[in-house]
DNA sequence: ATGAAAGCGCTAACAG
DNA sequence: CTGTTAGCGCTTTCAT
């Protein structure tokens, strides 16, 4: 006959099983309460058996939904991927805080310009329900493309400019102010610094509180930039050492650099934090593993990750979210200052 | 009349503002070379105007393709991920390969036993048209369940067991031996090993290597197991000390770990390399920076990753692929040993 | 409580 | 070279 067994079962095939409709079917599938409670439970044995599992295209099609949240990682935020905790971290917030929403993850890495609209189009043709985006560079278009598409967005870190789209960050700014205290607290008057990218919010804010800080001394800054890598930060404390040889402290505005600092530090015979005292920024694992133990300035990355799927799951469920959401940060004193 | 501007515009849509059928308008979308040059141009210039994308959902019901591969981290991979760059690495590896081959990557965090099912279901779902695992515990049921459920599969590490599906891994035993070679020829003959888990194949094969090295020198092994991770080699360490304080070698079946080594050794007052050689595994970006610079066995992360892309278009096309591809790895050495 | 029917947006024969 | 016609597998009114 033309009982063709090939090919996944469809709910066709499940109702023919069962003896019911597709769409009786179709309703137990999708947890309708009104099916009479035998019918349902053959249909369920039916599933069982014929191992049936709906086609997720078909489904979008008709309902407009695809239960799937894209994050985009773009351009520099692949290139620190190597090295630095931070993204594996927020990929581990989101992901799990999604999987309990039974959303899928869709990893988006933008790591050439070509790769741009390619995004785009993917957002455009609607394979995700909304966006949470790493966004990093101030020049990144993307926040405005994506909400002018009308994709839900969130992103992790306030957009350089105006904020145009919810975000979630953290306080840079008046944790850094609390590692500029201590340093001086400790009688520091020479301080330093070791900014990251001026193009990126984090870079600035970091470097906003360092100057900030700075005022209660009344002293003139002393800044280099790097580029949160560690190599950068062996470089720029070289460099910070040659402008001023009398430098006590200094506040580098990720571990990583302030681990670089440290080895410089070591090579031009400082003692860490007797000549020199150092903070660094993030509080990844690597700062524990420092020598000396780096104190830090510690952000909770994970949490910034399950906010972000949080805030994206009410916007694509129609809610209204906060503009913003600023976590706290805080002073995680260690051998280092 | 019922000119609905509404909504995005479909096939249909540009169909009409062109003048010609929908079945046109999609040979132009999919750059078909069967439309006249004029008539495909007044159609591109209507998808422009009105920025149609295509409907994935609809095309894929249809082409039972969805251009996107999934990468399925399971378990520990999530754990590590926090510390370890070979995650983040392969990822990139992942993604930069299917981006050159236009197609996407979904990423699967498998952090819970029930995320096992949601996977399985996801990819019976076919919403994948393949499966990149990131194999790592020997119990992983995964691969067979997904070679069962007929899904293009590859999987990063030979699994344990019989090998049932086609998998991309290093040379990890003749890399380890190799360093084993090398402590030797620096005349060191009390060499130990932090081992990783035993229940991965990283761990046995580096394991296995270690043995295999130590042959040659009639020396009893000594060996501790750590996890991988930075806290378990500085504990490993210390264990191995104090089965034997002569040691003079140690071979760490991870950079992390070796790292670990190296401050428990300082700590104990061993010089490195002088009283005891170390050698990790990995070469990491951290292993550059380690005091001293870790002599390592190099291991190509990246090309890992877009040697599994590679093999799972291929698969995806219904091609061929080897049922292996093992990498070579190599000593790099720096001052550690 | 259940089924029939329509249709989501697209591709793929098949004619012409 | 182009249009017509059939669905892909599912949800969803609308009847019954």
């Amino acid at each position: 006959m033309n009982e063709t067994p090939a090919g996944r079962p469809t709910l066709e095939t499940v109702a023919r099983a069962a003896g019911a409709s597709r769409a009786t079917v179709s309703r137990v599938v999708n947890g309708s309460t009104t099916v009479r409670p035998d019918v349902a439970e053959s249909i369920r044995r039916a599933i069982a058996e014929l191992g049936y599992v709906p086609n997720p295209a078909a489904r979008s099609l008709v309902t407009q939904r695809t239960d799937s949240i894209a994050l985009i990682l773009p351009e520099s935020a692949t290139r620190v991927f190597s090295d630095d905790a931070f993204f594996p971290g927020v990929i581990r917030g989101v992901g799990e805080a999604l999987e309990k929403a039974d959303k899928q993850l869709v990893l988006l890495l933008a790591s050439t310009k070509s790769s741009h609209d390619r995004i785009l189009r993917y957002v455009h043709g609607r394979t995700v329900d909304g966006v949470v985006l790493a966004s990093m560079h101030g020049a990144d278009t993307l926040p405005e493309e994506l909400r002018a598409a009308g994709v839900p967005v969130v992103t992790s870190g306030r957009p350089l400019g105006e904020a145009t789209v919810p975000y979630i960050d953290v306080e840079h700014a008046s944790g850094v102010e609390a590692a500029m205290r201590h340093l001086v607290g400790l009688g520091r008057r020479r301080i330093a610094t070791i900014a990251g990218p001026q193009d990126m919010v984090a870079g600035r804010e970091r470097l906003a509180g360092y100057l900030n800080g700075l005022e209660a001394l009344g002293a003139a800054p002393l800044v280099e930039e790097g580029d949160f890598m560690r190599q950068s930060g062996m470089d720029a404390m070289e460099r910070l050492l040659a402008r001023d040889p009398d430098i006590d402290g200094v506040f580098a505005a990720s571990d990583l650099m302030a681990d670089g600092a440290l080895r410089t530090l070591r090579r031009l015979g400082r003692r860490v934090p007797d000549d020199v005292a150092v903070i660094g920024f993030d509080d990844v694992d690597a700062a524990r593993f420092t020598d000396p133990p780096l104190t830090t300035v510690h952000q909770p990355i994970h949490e910034i990750g399950t906010r972000l799927a949080e805030q994206i799951l009410r916007l694509v469920e129609g809610e209204e979210v906060e503009a913003s959401v600023v976590l706290p940060t805080r002073l995680v004193i260690r051998e280092s200052a």
